[in-house]
DNA sequence: CTATTTTTGTTAACCCGTTAACAATATTAT
DNA sequence: ATAATATTGTTAACGGGTTAACAAAAATAG
């Protein structure tokens, strides 16, 4: 039984991913506009507090060097533009325009609608089992964590 | 409920793709010559039966001509060689090279070695609750897929 | 307060993947 | 058998990411 969790959980991973890379397809119109990456840098300036060059590539897992390239087209495209701070000559911060309002608002109902239409898969099952899978699904992503900050902690 | 498992789900997700591009410094030795791409190219031709460059880019979900390149890195590294079929003289096909195989035998210990990680961990549930959530992630896990599926028949 | 160290963000050079165009061979239809 | 079509694998041009080196500003130490 372990391995045949293991797998699907393999598959899962695979299958998920692919998905992620086919997000695109699903948002027809403005998406065509905005590449993957973009469109993740315009949804963490939405969230962040006073984003800034270093906070954007922390969240989303990418270099500085990344982020500083995405951001100039982003301000070309006139979805974001810079403020800066009066006690800090060093950092600059984005905000998003109208344009890049708009853009992050349609991909977060585009998010929205997936987690309801997985949301009503698992309405399927009983809250019991769900408890169950919840709680060995979380236990396990904490030892991926551990495993993954171990890993992390031997690289310095 | 509901929620709790996606958001898991989506932790879950975003863990292991961590982990995923971090396998290599687990590996020490060996896999300082190889990248991760080189590494999955090796254990595709170890497992598929007369693997080409079509088989193995449909197998790694990969474009025909990544492999291409990929292959020509490995044939300078002696870790494959190529050998043809005398009935058709269009495809070719790659097969280890004794260095390739080491490579192939520690890439699957490795992998092997993970998996008996989460087999001890997954071990510390009952069958029922195992069995339980199995039922919940293959299922999950078809919707994703049927959800692929539809939007790659949508982009032809 | 000044010197040292750290943090921020840009740039250049590079790597690894992509798509598109293609030549060569195989397959299919007529 | 031949013509039309499809498949295989290579290449060129490009895109989007990386690391490394850097200047400018901020934080810290003495």
């Amino acid at each position: 039984m372990q391995d045949n969790i293991i797998n699907t959980l393999f598959n899962l991973f695979d299958v998920s991913n692919q998905l992620d890379f086919l997000y695109k397809e699903e948002f027809g119109d403005i998406l065509t506009d905005y590449t993957y990456t973009e469109m993740h840098t315009i949804d963490s300036i939405g969230k962040i507090e006073n984003p800034n060059v270093t906070k954007i590539a922390l969240n989303l897992n990418l270099s500085k060097a990344a982020i500083s390239k995405i951001i100039k087209k982003l301000i070309k495209k006139k979805s974001i533009e810079i403020y800066k701070s009066p006690d800090n000559k060093k950092e600059t911060y984005y905000k998003l325009t109208p344009v890049g309002h708009e853009v992050f608002e349609k991909h977060l109902k585009m998010h929205e609608s997936w987690c309801e239409k997985d949301k009503t898969f698992f309405k399927k099952f009983s809250k019991k089992d769900l408890e169950i899978t919840f709680e060995i699904l979380s236990k396990y992503t904490k030892l991926l964590e551990t495993r993954l900050e171990s890993i992390k902690e031997n690289l310095k």
